[in-house]
DNA sequence: CGCACTCTTGACCGCACTCAACGTTGGTGG
DNA sequence: CCACCAACGTTGAGTGCGGTCAAGAGTGCG
């Protein structure tokens, strides 16, 4: 795992604990360190004349500190207990420097990075609110398991939902009822979901895309 | 300047036309060569059921290839005659090995490209169409002259501006029209705009934002 | 000159937003 | 243990911003 051999590189790593709602840095802060997420789940997020756009929900095992030169173009804050290993920026720069392949492999998750970013720039220019929520649930259906998981946990608000896909909470609400009604998903309590109906989700998120 | 540097480094690089309205790559096409752009505007973008989402207008200089792994994860297409150096993505792959400074100036890259990918996505999801085609103006404003450039080229039809923006064609020519209206730009003609009052359209685009 | 493409403008529409009320849930202190 | 309260979620009614549809004006190329 590349984690734990950004780890083992720098022989730095500092274990940090973040209460769920608060924050893990501020939009703006000067950078000190880079972090990989060993545990819960953080919000990314930017704010702009009191309104907010999230940028992601982090997973297990995801680094942080890819897109931030000197200071943090976004704000990370806890949705549930989190736990973090935090890398000293200096620290981090000197294994950079002493370990060519480490360079290489924060890359490819650039690359990554990128790709996601760009998905969601579509998702948000060009999707209806139905597609939008379709799309999150896929996705997060996605990270949770290799295969055919059809239970999706979705331990953020709806507030946040609804930052995330641009829309507002009363939106993603109505939408979920709706995709309720219709038989595509059902929903033992708010922040968990059963896809019912696979196909038609997928159709919906991702329209005959590849 | 590092262009230059990836291009000594490789001694690969290899001139290329590509004629306005033709595609340099479609996205899903396997990736073969990474590029430069020397000359012209390239319009990048992201296809979904009929739909197109512009994830950017490249400028002179910039690097091609950071976001795409084995395949191209998005479009790039001339919007007037383009030049580039592409260079075969073996090679460019030797390269990386090779020299380890290379990862790391691409790494800052990549960082450039995230941040903005991040604060674009802030525009489709919160902006309104005023604020949308304000942010256009000011950080096509940005790139062409260092200091208190006020006369703006738009190369790119309102149909790319459109699917840059998240809106439609009629909304960006009616946006337009009321910043002509409200004498915050002038338009000698449809391709080229002078900002009058810079400070109302900063005002519109970044919202005492830092 | 003619044709195709782009841009603009107008009239109307509808999806998502706003505002408001109510239901539900989880945490806290009496 | 329960009453209270604040935060979150859902639902309904009405509005408005930006989309849709349509027509016309400008532009450039063969």
């Amino acid at each position: 795992m590349t984690d734990a051999e950004l780890a083992s590189l720098t022989h730095m790593t500092h274990g940090r604990e973040v209460k769920a709602g608060s924050s893990l840095f501020h939009e703006g802060d000067p950078v000190t360190a880079v972090y990989t997420v060993t545990d819960g789940m953080l919000k990314l997020y930017k704010l702009f004349d009191g309104r907010r756009q999230v940028i992601g929900f982090t997973r297990p095992g995801q680094f942080l500190g890819l897109a931030s030169g000197d200071s943090h173009c976004f704000a990370a804050e806890a949705i549930d207990d989190v736990e973090v290993c935090s890398f000293p920026k200096d620290k981090f720069q000197t294994s950079l420097d002493r370990f060519p392949k480490l360079a290489s492999i924060l890359l490819d998750r650039a690359r990554d990075e990128l790709a996601v970013a760009y998905k969601q720039m579509l998702l948000l220019g060009r999707k209806s609110a139905q597609e939008r929520v379709a799309s999150l649930i896929m996705s997060l259906a996605e990270r949770n398991s290799p295969e055919a998981s059809t239970v999706v946990a979705l331990p953020m608000t709806r507030a946040d939902i609804a930052d995330y896909l641009g829309l507002t909470v009363e939106t993603v609400s109505r939408t979920l009822t709706e995709l309720r009604r219709r038989e595509i998903v059902r929903m033992p309590n708010a922040h968990l979901l059963e896809i019912t109906d696979q196909k038609a989700l997928l159709q919906l998120a991702d329209r005959q895309e590849a």
